[in-house]
DNA sequence: AGTCCGTTTCATTTTTTCTTGAAACAAATG
DNA sequence: CATTTGTTTCAAGAAAAAATGAAACGGACT
């Protein structure tokens, strides 16, 4: 009589539950919905694989979101399909190395818009000599600040990136 | 007869539309809207200060939408309200210190979070002992290992901030 | 080959986020 | 102090992003 909650997490585990959390902010963060934060913290303190079927269950997601989340986190490196002898379901386990989530949104998200970025200015600075030279100083200045502060950047990113893997 | 396009962007220079899709692209990166970096892209190129007017006018932007962006920007320091003799009107200029973004970013998104995140472990890390003797193990190897990230994370944090503000 | 089980895909629905514009507000002007 | 000009606020609408679930798919077992 007071068991059956609105069927909702029920399931998970208190420890669970502060790991999903997190995980939801985090990946939040760089960009990724809610459900797949919710797969990988789920999976993340799991002690075993777990299957499709469990992570639809115990998330209450829909069968869509877990495939869709469990393909976009395995491309990522950040889930691995592991055999389970005697069944024919995948199962799943969280790649515990974290560093992967820094890396791959510096990759592919920081890095190509930065070279977008340095593209940009190259043809911005082409239009420069043809501005009113009353402007022409001006947005010059600000145009070589943009490309300084590119530099800079794109001078970290190894550095971080070096950083994060150890 | 082939003038009059759409009546979009027409007032823009090519040097504008492409700093406004830089900051656009980049601010999108920090989960700022579009419309905050059209102004910021606007105001970051053109030499002089501009009015919420022009604003309006050359980005085909809502009064609503400059307004609550510019407000945004002046809080985050990205943007100055100068004074403008003999006109009533506010003019607007973009301060070119672009560490702004990345620091307002780190302070109000990442810090906030590892700190939350740090909080979750600890509760964690208290209902560990409570658990089955045979998943311990593994799931306080998995808690300690994001606690090193964290950690990790908030070491490297003032360092970047270091790095950033020159 | 046919059935079953598990997974992927994708059109549709739901939710969230952003934009709009009208109304309220403020502050300078005559 | 009424009016005009400029700005903010916010409810409603539009657009974008995410979740759903049914249908298609594929591969193992009989």
């Amino acid at each position: 009589m007071e068991e059956q909650q609105a069927s909702k997490d029920s399931k998970l585990s208190a420890l669970e539950v502060e790991a999903i959390e997190m995980f939801i902010n985090f990946l939040k963060l760089i960009g990724l919905p809610k459900s797949v934060g919710e797969i990988y913290g789920l999976l993340f303190v799991s002690p075993r694989p777990l299957a499709m079927d469990t992570i639809i269950e115990r998330l209450d997601i829909s069968l869509g979101a877990a495939s869709q989340g469990l393909k976009l986190l395995r491309n990522l490196g950040a889930v691995k399909a592991v055999y389970s002898p005697g069944d024919r379901r995948d199962h799943f386990v969280a790649d515990l190395e974290l560093s992967t989530f820094a890396t791959v949104f510096i990759k592919e998200e920081l890095m190509p818009r930065m070279e977008r970025g340095l593209e940009r200015i190259k043809r911005m600075e082409e239009i420069l000599p043809a501005l009113p030279p009353d402007d022409r100083k001006a947005t010059e200045a600000r145009i070589k600040r943009l490309r300084h502060w590119l530099d800079k950047g794109q001078k970290m990113l190894p550095w971080i990136m070096k950083f994060l893997l150890r």
